[in-house]
DNA sequence: GCCCACTAGCTGCATCTCGCATATAGTGTT
DNA sequence: AACACTATATGCGAGATGCAGCTAGTGGGC
């Protein structure tokens, strides 16, 4: 893993380095849309795990692209447990600090089912409007 | 007043139907990322033309599959005004309801060039997630 | 005359996701 | 002791969206 290219504009779900285009500024937020949310549960349908392990899990399904934010992830996770898709439990007898295992649940399981057909829409959603914008850019080249 | 049906979850960012979901609930903001800024450039780069037509535009470029928010349409418009990407004036000398013509500028060309390569990375990384979540969901069936 | 629908533009408000900074602990290394 | 790494968590602000509602002009039905 060797990334002294940065051009990525949307190396985590929008992080980004040029101030100059709106277009990728505007990125801060629902960029590109919920992602950590599916790339948690991604991860954890492989296998439980606890927090940091997910998170470098996420990394490496997705080559390194997808590099979420522990914050965020942690949060996401907190959110699925109180909803039902995910359990935890505090791992003990470990050396070390702390760490809280997480397992998915059959209702995790439905919800990235959810995820993965709303996430083929919105792909093709992007699609379809990057069509539009680029036939309408070059309307000569048909 | 509560309302029954509400199926709107992400009419406009992806268009959806199982309320019980939180993956579509979660479509509320940034769901689907941002997609009105650049609809409405697409449409604007067809021809100029006042708000209203532009939300026609956009539905009609997509085959109806993109209805945005008027609303939100006209803020994105304003901002969009307010950084230069486009340029706005009343239409006077018609009866009906004061109208204001947008045209693109020059720089909101440029902006709806980065808008194609932002929107195609989009489409990589969802497409990218979703392999990596249905390699999950059936791991049998490599 | 009155009410309603449609076009047209605009403003609040709530909700959601995300990134960055920061706080907390435990463990091992220098 | 100072520092780095693992691990969990909270606070805060930014962006984008949807829904509801407000103003206004025009035209149609009762």
């Amino acid at each position: 893993m060797v990334p002294e290219e940065q051009e990525t504009c949307c190396r985590g779900a929008g992080a980004m380095h040029g101030p100059e285009r709106p277009c990728c500024r505007r990125a801060g937020g629902g960029g590109g849309g919920a992602l950590v949310e599916p790339a948690a549960l991604a991860a954890l349908l492989n296998r439980g795990a606890h927090g940091y392990d997910v998170r470098r899990a996420i990394s490496e399904l997705t080559g390194g692209e997808l590099e979420v934010d522990a914050g965020g992830l942690y949060r996401v996770l907190r959110r699925l447990e109180a909803e039902g898709f995910v359990v935890s439990a505090w791992s003990e007898g470990d050396s070390g600090p702390q760490r809280r295992d997480y397992e998915i649940t059959s209702e995790g399981r439905e919800l990235a089912e959810d995820w993965l057909s709303h996430l083929r829409e919105r792909q093709r959603v992007a699609g379809l409007l990057a069509d539009v914008l680029s036939a309408a850019l070059a309307p000569s080249k048909v």
